[in-house]
DNA sequence: TGATAAAAGGATGCGGACATCTTTTATGGT
DNA sequence: ACCATAAAAGATGTCCGCATCCTTTTATCA
């Protein structure tokens, strides 16, 4: 289940450039594209977003790249989320009906809304510093 | 999050017609789609589904339409979501990488499998007929 | 200052989920 | 036998996530 592809490609993006950085001021979109195996152009479109939103910082020009500021590895898994695919998905019923309300719930409310509320959580605790730190260097070959 | 939409049509549906069948042999079509609020042809697509797939049965003709049959309330939620949705949402990697497994984790497995075990578990325990218990009647007004 | 490199930005295309409409087939009542 | 009715079937259309490509802007360096 079920995050969007952009959402996967900019949460992996993000991860590469912040452990490349650690020894190289600067990253390439040609070089993400490579390494995690992403349709180059998509990624520029991603990455630029993430620019924009000082999720990353981005230099053009010979020597540019990507490569990360002061907030980069305590941004919210939940604030990627929002940017890639909206946070809709977590406040309105998951039937699609009007409002998602213990008063009127549907069907499904009672059976799922703890679960939810769970991955908020995880969502809103967890940084992308985190998710580097609690796997180690290890999973880069997994991204 | 996150269903389709043909899920929450199907699981609506199934449920509106249980319940009316207390009191009514058939159920057509069109009545299913104005008080859900459906769009007609496109539930026709699913509710042809469900019937084929034995979920519930249908008749043609005059005084035809869909009624629920032996199976219908212990079909489990699992098995709708497997009929609308298919299952790779829950066995593959919340990233879509090759193969969700506990020896490579990509960066978000740990922080997810738990809750997505939970959520099977749930989708697999719980039936047609659990939900119409567990709200009684109240919920009619709500799908 | 001009050549070059890389991101920013924009136009376009593709496929699948969602939706609509029309035709065919089966059934029960007359 | 015939007709009205309703599901089955299928053709067609729309929209959006995903993806590709091309042009423009900005920065660097010889
Ligand atoms: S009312 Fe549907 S998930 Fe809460
Ligand atoms: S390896 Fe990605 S969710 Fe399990």
């Amino acid at each position: 289940m079920f995050f969007s592809k952009s959402f996967g490609y900019a949460l992996r993006s993000i991860l590469y450039v912040v452990m490349v950085n650690e020894t190289q001021p600067r990253v390439q979109i040609q070089e993400v594209a490579e390494r995690l195996q992403i349709p180059k152009h998509f990624l520029g479109k991603i990455m630029k977003m993430l620019a924009k939103e000082k999720i990353i910082d981005s230099a053009k020009g010979p020597f540019g790249g990507f490569f990360v500021n002061d907030g980069t590895v305590s941004t919210p898994l939940l604030r990627l989320m929002e940017l890639t695919d909206g946070l809709e998905q977590f406040q309105e019923c998951s039937l699609r009906l009007k409002k998602c309300n213990a008063d009127k719930p549907c069907p499904m409310h009672n059976r799922i809304v703890q679960n939810r509320n769970e991955l908020i959580t995880m969502f809103s605790s967890t940084t992308i510093g985190d998710l580097i730190r609690s796997d180690d260097k290890k999973f880069i070959n997994s991204i």
